[in-house]
DNA sequence: TGCTAGCACTCGGAAGGCAAGAGTGCTAAC
DNA sequence: GTTAGCACTCTTGCCTTCCGAGTGCTAGCA
């Protein structure tokens, strides 16, 4: 990695911290002034051009300032710039409002987007945690008609999902007990793969067509589930990104929305990185196709590590306030992790 | 209401459909040319002078050419907009998709949201059916670990709801049994206020603690749903309204994000509208800060008439494509009804 | 060797002027 | 009631000019 005088730093540092703040192109002279380093604009310039040989900074055109490039950031995020994290007051505000709402982690995630989108004044992104390799716990059945019901799955891991059920024939509540009783003895504690070779072997005993119908779906959920695909994606906070001055020309903001609309592209950013070690920053694209090369991503997993892995994040332009980000999206991420410890942390860890 | 003589109605109808199409201005050449109603572009001229006078079309600037008002949208839409049924091969193609999916409620509003903002190439809202007065229908409550577990509660009309649970004390699973299984006789069919009335009671008897904890809990859910306040709104297709030339300029997009992004806005917009008589067009707005006074709305009810009320919609610049928008809206709610009523019509109706 | 003053140079953006084009509104005649 | 004709208005694009901001370079100084 280049290595930059102390100037260096302290020039490039001011560049971001003010272009970040201004949306304008910095030039010497606004250096020289407000820096503080008791040198001439003339000094200040020879450094800029050895910041811009090194790609760390750019010129839109050639009499403007300079303006940070990806990489500019880069370094900046990673070696100058001084974290800021949320005062006291906004952690209690925070928590409380946590607290406040009812409990069930749909809300949670909704007002976690809320809140961060509000705090990091960016685009905010929440996906459920979801477990790589679950196992059944509970099935309930509920009449509704005659002919049809519910089928109510729940999961080691606490999830809870429901599906509709035509049935063929007209069914009795006592049939369906009979058969969900029989389902929760024969599956507890089944992982996938194992409950998939249950549901398509032999079933017999009575009631067998149900159960084989009911047990092909549960497996069919759990599938789905474990997959990762469709799982909610709650998102707010893109009125803060339209509100920025880069994207005054609709084409980008666009590109964003584009992005922030389809689930599986999320998706595929928040592949990008190992969520394991913390909070990740993702800094524009090297690809100049990308529809999100002017923006930056700042990302958390949340859960219990291993078990179940959500993600909170940031989306935002590349002139953010990293600092404040990064810790808005770390504070949301423990409360979050927080929460779900309280009411599978012993269980998972036990 | 103002009458037009035919001329009129086809110059206006002729004028509207044009913009829409085009986004352009359109002048008394282009009428006289394509229009063929015989008449010079004087003619028409005159016409436009009155149709102006009378409110139903204005001028962006002296020598430009004439856009519709709101006025003259609603003219057109009451009166001379016919009629465009979808294909039925998109109807197939539309029935198939939600074959497809999941039997799942939520799965469904998501592809009713993609579906209806491809077609109408609008933004897509669908808000979940909701009823103003349901009943207790069972409660299953599930452990996770020593203290913490799950309530599953389930209301007459289908609908399922979550709440993460933390007691105060170790809880067996055989305890939550019990006790789901005495809640489930007492509660049996109780509407929200009688549950209520129960859960403030005596209750007495083994785990009474537990009891009441739990009792409350499901009333308060009761309450928050029949309150219809926060219940998930789907929505896409933003990009194709940020796609539309009249939203080049940032700031009109602004507004509509800011209220497309808020529940609350939404829920005033959907409560402006009496949905009982199928597809409602909400065009524009007489109050000039209205957010969404340069757009109109299209929206239907769906599900259970008087039951359980959902909404879909679509959200577009005025000069939207009403005729397939209508079509592409009425579709849509009629799908979500009938599969709504496959689930629950019998016993409804019963 | 590093810093600085001075200066010519470049470029974007704002302001102004001009011509073309589109579309109107009016009038007089059919 | 309709139409041809025409003057008028207003936008749009284009070109030019001008100004200022900011650079890059060079020569001189410590």
């Amino acid at each position: 990695m280049d290595e930059l005088t102390q100037r260096q730093q302290d020039i490039l540092g001011y560049v971001v911290g003010e272009y970040i703040a201004t949306a304008k192109a910095v030039g010497s002279d606004t250096i020289c002034q407000s820096c503080g380093l008791g040198v001439s604009s003339a000094t200040i310039r020879n450094e800029l051009v050895a910041l811009a040989d090194q790609g760390f900074l750019s010129q839109p055109h050639t009499s403007a300032g300079r303006v940070p490039t990806a990489k500019g950031y880069r370094y900046f995020v990673e070696r100058l710039m001084q974290r800021s994290e949320l005062s006291l007051s906004e952690q209690t505000m925070i928590r409380h409002q946590f607290h406040q709402v009812s409990q069930d982690l749909d809300q949670w995630m909704r007002l976690a987007a809320t809140v961060l989108a509000k705090m990091s004044q960016g685009a905010s992104l929440i996906a459920a945690p979801q477990s790589h390799q679950t196992h059944f716990r509970h099935v309930e059945l509920i009449s509704i008609s005659e002919a049809t019901g519910l089928m109510i799955l729940v999961l080691q891991d606490g999830s809870v999902h429901q599906q509709m059920m035509v049935y063929g024939n007209p069914v009795s509540q006592e049939q369906l007990s009979r058969v969900s009783n029989r389902l929760n003895a024969q599956f507890a504690n089944l992982g996938t793969a194992q409950a998939r070779a249950k549901a398509l072997g032999e079933m017999g005993g009575e009631d067998e067509a149900l159960v084989i119908e009911v047990s092909r779906r549960m497996v069919d959920v759990m599938y789905a589930y474990e997959s990762q695909s469709n799982r909610e994606i709650y998102r707010d906070g893109l009125v803060h990104i339209l509100g920025q001055p880069e994207f005054e020309e609709i084409e980008r903001a666009r590109q964003v929305v584009r992005v922030l609309e389809q689930d599986s592209a999320l998706e595929a950013l928040f592949g990008r990185v190992q969520l394991a070690n913390g909070v990740q920053i993702i800094i524009g694209s090297d690809d100049q196709t990308d529809d999100i090369r002017d923006c930056s991503l700042v990302l958390s997993g949340y859960g219990l590590p291993g078990e179940a892995d959500g993600i909170v994040g940031v989306l935002g332009p590349m002139r953010m306030q990293y600092g404040r980000t990064v810790s808005a999206v770390r504070y949301v991420a423990g409360v979050m992790s927080d929460l779900l410890h309280r009411l599978y942390g012993e269980q998972m860890t036990g």
